[in-house]
DNA sequence: CAGTCAGCCTTACGCTGTAAGGCGTTTCGG
DNA sequence: CCGAAACGCCTTACAGCGTAAGGCTGACTG
């Protein structure tokens, strides 16, 4: 039998199955160690195989991404506000801390597929339903990603970086030379992360309340201006929706 | 002459020279699309000479890490300690948006070389000389600093990210399917973007100082522990020094 | 039975970082 | 003054990368 070479046997491909492998072996060889062959040695295929279930690299992170995304715990909007901004901010920060080493791409990349805007969506809700107006959300929405964000990002990358340094400092040489750091590095150890995060995040939620307490209950949500405004962009500017990333 | 080469005349290379292509390619091209190739063209030099100053691209990285470091502006110690902390993270944020590119590959790096500790280890003096015990000062720091980069990391962003998604939603159906989104974008963009961060770092600010009122003046920094723990691994695995960085 | 399609394959191209080693010029010790 | 070493930059080569182009096989469909 010339003809039909023997293949091996195995489950087929499925963009379920890549994904789950994807994101699997990012999580053991980070980001940079990452590639699609690889990825193809993992499930057993070819590289050029997986195309056939996404048109690029770019395609298959942004999958990933929305994975992520989907699974990120939201809080019941039956709970104080206060508490709901809580348990989104301890949420995100689970889901960056189940793929701590995906995150750090999630991090510098927008969340702007549906999964994304979704998202953003119902935390944006939280201020509106807390009686916030459009421009103190908006602001108050941003301040606290910050923090979230920033603070994801040190716990994800403490989890999985490596380090930075190609010549680090010796440990004796910091310890001479930064006694600061090394009066405060017991505080630094992940066991301490939780209650740092936890007091980082009270802070904000506190000075939320407040500028709450400060501010009209009702505030105006009716449309600033009938255009979307792209954020970051001029308005005429904007790019196409072409299927195809150029940019990466 | 057929024995000497005809070498086009031009400045010699040098880190100086290096260092400054390299963070202008960068800015220029994003950090997917540097590369020793076209840093050495831009240069007007091959690739491998670079390595002659340069032991690796990640020795390369770390020495522009350590030079936007340098160059990042820190508050005069005669001010009140609210108001240096305020102004190191505006200076965090200015030295992030004069190398927005570059920035999204500092912020997933650690900062353990000679100028990211001292760097570090002046603002937990902020925090000494404030009077907060070497405890409060980890957490607040590490707290502060999760704004601040979070911050700096989406400002930046915003400056230099294209599009993320590979299949974005279009503004249209963004505009109706995201209604809260779309009634805040106004106000995220650039030029709304330091009164949010503005915000945001006094809500951390007045946390701070509140905790300030609460805890006695002058708290412990005597050493916690003899022992210098490293932040982010068990006592025990601590990498050698080499040279090399291998995970890059 | 022919046609179409999904699913997976091979081949090839231009790009990357960098290991290994060469060659002309400058600098310096004897 | 001369031989040797060091410096500054070079060429060549290799393994790995994403992916464009296209081929083969088996299943399903008209």
């Amino acid at each position: 039998m010339p003809r039909t070479k023997a293949r091996a046997p195995r489950e087929p491909l499925s963009r379920e199955r890549i994904e789950e492998a994807a994101l699997a072996l990012i999580e053991r060889e980070g980001n940079e160690g990452f590639s699609m062959r690889k990825l193809a040695e993992d499930l057993g295929c070819r590289a050029m195989s997986l195309y056939h279930y996404f048109p690029s690299l770019a395609h298959l992170r942004d999958a990933l991404l929305d994975r992520l995304v989907s699974a990120t715990r939201l809080p019941p909007a039956s709970l104080p506000w206060q508490e709901r901004l809580r348990q989104v901010a301890y949420g995100y920060r689970e889901a960056a801390l189940r793929h701590p080493r995906f995150f750090q791409f999630v991090v510098v990349h927008r969340m702007n597929t549906a999964a994304g805007l979704a998202y953003l969506e119902s935390i944006l809700g939280i201020f509106r339903d807390a009686g916030f107006d459009a421009e103190t959300s908006a602001r108050l929405f941003r301040a606290l990603g910050y923090y979230i964000a920033g603070a994801a990002l040190d716990e994800a990358a403490g989890y999985s970086r490596g380090p930075s340094a190609a010549v680090p400092v010796p440990d004796a040489v910091a310890a001479r030379d930064y006694p600061l750091i090394t009066a405060v590095n017991p505080y630094f150890r992940p066991a301490e992360r939780e209650q740092t995060f936890a007091m980082g995040l009270e802070i904000m939620l506190a000075g939320i309340a407040r500028i709450h307490g400060e501010t009209a209950a009702a505030g105006s949500w009716e449309p600033a201006s009938a255009n979307f405004v792209p954020a970051d962009t001029k308005p005429a500017g904007r790019r196409s929706r072409s299927s195809r990333s150029p940019s990466r």
